[in-house]
Parts: C-alpha cells; sequence; structure tokens
DNA sequence: ATTTAATGTGTCGTAAGTACATATTTACTA
DNA sequence: TAGTAAATATGTACTTACGACACATTAAAT
C-alpha cells in the first residue's frame, strides 16, 4: 500500500484509488535563453509539496495513446503544437507519489523559447536547469534523467534546432551546445564537426542586432523527427559501431 | 475505449476492466546459443493469439517498484535471479491489448543460457531472433525495440559478458558480437578495439573443448550495472560527445 | 609428418579529433 | 575619420581511431 495514503486524501485526488495504478505523463520542457538552458515548470498543487517546482503532467486518458497524452499536455498548457518529444523513462516507485500508486512517463520536449510560446497559464514560469535543486515529486530525478537522455541525443540527431528560432549564427548554436552539455568548445573545432554533419543550410544573410561583426545565418536542412514512437532499425548505425 | 473489448473478456481478464488502465512489464530475455541470439517467449494464453508466442509479461503489483516487477516475472518464470534488466520503452497505444486498456513498460535481459536456466515451465522456449516474424499483442514491435536499445548498448557499456559463461575466449565473444549486430566484424580490428576497452581480464587459461588450436580465456573485468534505475551523469561521456 | 583450422599479431592509408594562431570584418568611440 | 574592441572566419600540424589487409604460429586430427 502506498504510504502517506488517506481517505481525505483520496477523496480530494478523486482519480486515484487504494485499488489501481494510476498511469500519468510528465513533460520537461526544454527551452534556451540568454545562454541558459531552461526548463518550464509549475507551482506544485499538492499541499505536501507547497512552494516546491513540478513538471507538467497529467493522467493519461483510457481514450488516447500514452504518446498522444505529452502532446495534449503541451497543447492544454502552453498552447504549443507540433513540438519535438521523445520518451524518456517511465518512473514507478512506491512512494514516488503521495496520494496513491501513479506511475509516470517522462517525455522532454524542444521548443523554442521566443517564438513559440505563449504562457496561457500563469503558474507556469521557466527556470534555469542548473539552478535546480529540489522539485515536488521525484521530478528532480525525472528531469536528471532528461538532461542526461538531451545530451546523449543532441550530438547523433539534428534535434537541437527545435530550440533555436528559424534563423541563427553559429556562434549561438554553439552558446546553446555549451548550455546543454555544460562544458566550453573550442570555436574551430566546433565548426569543424557541425559542418561535417551537413545538418545546415547557408541562408547567405547575416546578423544584424549584435554590436560587433556579425555572423552568418543558418538554418536547419534536416527533417527533425516529429513523432519518435516508433523507429526504424538503423543497419548502418550498428555496423559504425564496431567497424 | 478500446477496439475488441466485450463484456465476456472482461469477465474472462478479471484483471482488467472499462474504467482504469492496467499496467504490465514485459521482459525481452536475450540469451545466446549455437552463435545465434535467442529470445525466451512463451505460448499466449489469449484467444485471439492462438499458435502465436509472446514475451513474459505480467501485471504491476500494487506493493511492488515497477523495477522489481520484471525482476520477480524471472524469478517466477525462470527461477533466475541477480539478471542484468534494463528498462527499454512504454508502449501504450489504444489497441494493443485486445481485452482492454493495459500499458506496458519493456524490459530486455540478458542471461546465460547454458549456466543459468532451469525452464519450470515447459510452454518457454528459446526461439532465434532473426526467424521471428510475428508474435501476440504488439510483442514484435517491443522486440525490435529491444534490440535495438541492445545494439546501442552493447558497444558503449560493458553488459555483452551476461550472455557468456564467466570463461570465453575471444572469437567466442567476437561471435556474440556478430549474433547481435547482424554483421561480420574484422578479427583483427575487433580484438583491437575490445583490447582498448580494458574491459578483460586475461586468465592465463586455455579453451580444451575445441578442435583446433586452442584460444585464450578471458573473464569480464569490469562490473556490469545490475540495477540500471537510477544513473548519473557522465561529465567526461557528455564532453567526448563534441571534442 | 602433413594437413587443417583456428589463434595471434603488424602495417599502412585514411578519417576524425585536438590544440593552437592569425587575418578579417564590423560597430563603436574619441 | 582613424583607431580600438570584439567577434567572425579559417588553416595547420599532431595525435588517435578506424578499416582493409597478410603472414607466421599453434594444436588437433589424420
Amino acid at each position: 500500500m502506498p504510504r502517506s495514503l488517506k481517505t481525505a486524501e483520496i477523496e480530494k485526488n478523486s482519480h486515484l484509488d487504494y485499488f489501481n495504478i494510476a498511469v500519468s505523463v510528465d513533460c520537461v520542457i526544454f527551452g534556451y535563453d540568454n545562454k541558459e538552458l531552461k526548463v518550464l515548470l509549475i507551482k506544485s498543487d499538492l499541499e505536501e509539496f507547497t512552494g516546491l517546482w513540478s513538471l507538467l503532467g497529467d493522467l493519461v486518458r483510457l481514450d488516447e495513446d500514452i504518446e498522444s497524452a505529452p502532446y495534449r499536455v503541451l497543447k492544454e498548457r502552453t498552447g504549443l503544437d507540433d513540438v519535438y518529444l521523445d520518451q524518456v523513462y517511465t518512473f514507478g516507485d512506491l512512494g514516488r507519489h503521495p496520494s496513491g500508486r501513479v506511475i509516470t512517463t517522462a517525455y522532454y520536449s524542444l521548443i523554442d523559447i521566443k517564438h513559440q510560446l505563449k504562457l496561457t497559464h500563469n503558474e507556469l514560469h521557466w527556470h534555469k536547469v542548473n539552478d535546480i535543486r529540489k522539485l515536488a515529486f521525484d521530478h528532480k530525478n525525472i528531469l536528471d534523467r532528461s538532461l542526461e537522455r538531451l545530451r546523449e541525443q543532441v550530438m547523433e540527431h539534428p534535434i537541437i534546432f527545435n530550440l533555436l528560432p528559424e534563423k541563427f549564427s553559429l556562434r549561438e548554436l554553439q552558446d546553446l551546445y555549451q548550455a546543454i552539455l555544460g562544458v566550453n568548445l573550442d570555436r574551430r573545432n566546433f565548426r569543424k564537426k557541425i559542418a561535417h554533419k551537413d545538418w545546415l543550410l547557408d541562408l547567405d544573410e547575416m546578423e544584424n542586432d549584435v554590436p560587433h561583426r556579425p555572423g552568418k545565418l543558418y538554418k536547419a536542412k534536416t527533417q527533425f523527427r516529429k513523432n519518435p514512437g516508433k523507429r526504424k532499425t538503423n543497419r548502418a548505425e550498428a555496423r559504425s559501431l564496431i567497424d
């Protein structure tokens, strides 16, 4: 039996009961601003966690695929549509939710703070990922795992562009990589590596809002995958692992 | 509402009902024998899938962590203890289970067929992964994803040794890699790469059961992680992604 | 003794990773 | 308008990893 479950709380949380496991999704919504990686959080609505922030989540509905749930949550809470989402991990320890037995599947999302978001809900706030020490539930753990996954994915797949406006300079791109990976990169080597990936389209345009020599502007050439649910095995990838 | 859900079926499957999502785990149990990657399957017990095989799974109990469930399933069905398990993905499409709404979290497991398994259940059978075309439920999809994950993990982490007996030769190890990755590898380059990883302990022993020049025997030096639930981010890994 | 079938290295060309320096362009300001 | 500051843009040399490839060695079987 869940630890801190009392009858009063069951009534308060009518969607939870003693006899079933509830299924939820939580969204780790990453954004990038002012050279910092951010995550969108909401004030926790549970007494146990007053003052703490939490991820955006909801119970999975009986009539929706689990993959649809995080899209719905993002749409409902932020108005965002057509975002990049990837499943990270499913968390289901006994004590993770004080109101009952809830298993949650975490998704992370990459969005462009500046151009995409209209915050409809004033309890939502962007937080610097690096400054976060504690969150409600096990959400700090979920955040850590999501960041870990983001770091793994970001050099292998052309997904990082979801965090940037359509047009960006190589400096902006490098700053973003540095914010995500938490390391400084050599500019010349970084550019060689990016050039080699063939992800960028040279727009033949220049920055015009910088107080120094403007850089060239690029846009992402590659189509990012928006629905990661059903992937194909890539034989070539497997091969490159060894020989 | 689930597609093919009828009252009769609900009665037959008393653990499922109209009003809640059920949570299960499925185990993709990999083994290795005769130069082939195998997976342990059980005959499906559902009418809809008579004649088809399925993964070993069970509903998650109300009083166990989700991570504990696959360990329990393995213990109950095969007697296996202390195995390597890793969570792969959570599948939750509406129509995936004919008897109701069931969301399942897939784990893959690596075990040594020869020395560990006492099949207690005579409906269990090892199947060649390469020969599997169709499984019950969405289990073929789950198997594909698990194999994909195994292929990704197997060069990065010293987990492959869970599929081998304690002592093994480099040839056996290479054969196993080839079975998993589905490619042939150059022996010299393979050995260089493995040597470079510093995963092996030279036992100063020789094979003695082979009809040709015997090779040296090795054992795994590295401790495999048995409980992958809570990983730490590795700063050095992140750095190596860029430069 | 010869054959067979594997083990156990080494080399060389190529590609990628890493450390590092100089010239160039624009905005700013004095 | 000339000089300065700050960033862009690019190249080279070193080292390490990858990939294709060949030959000598060892033990078992005949």
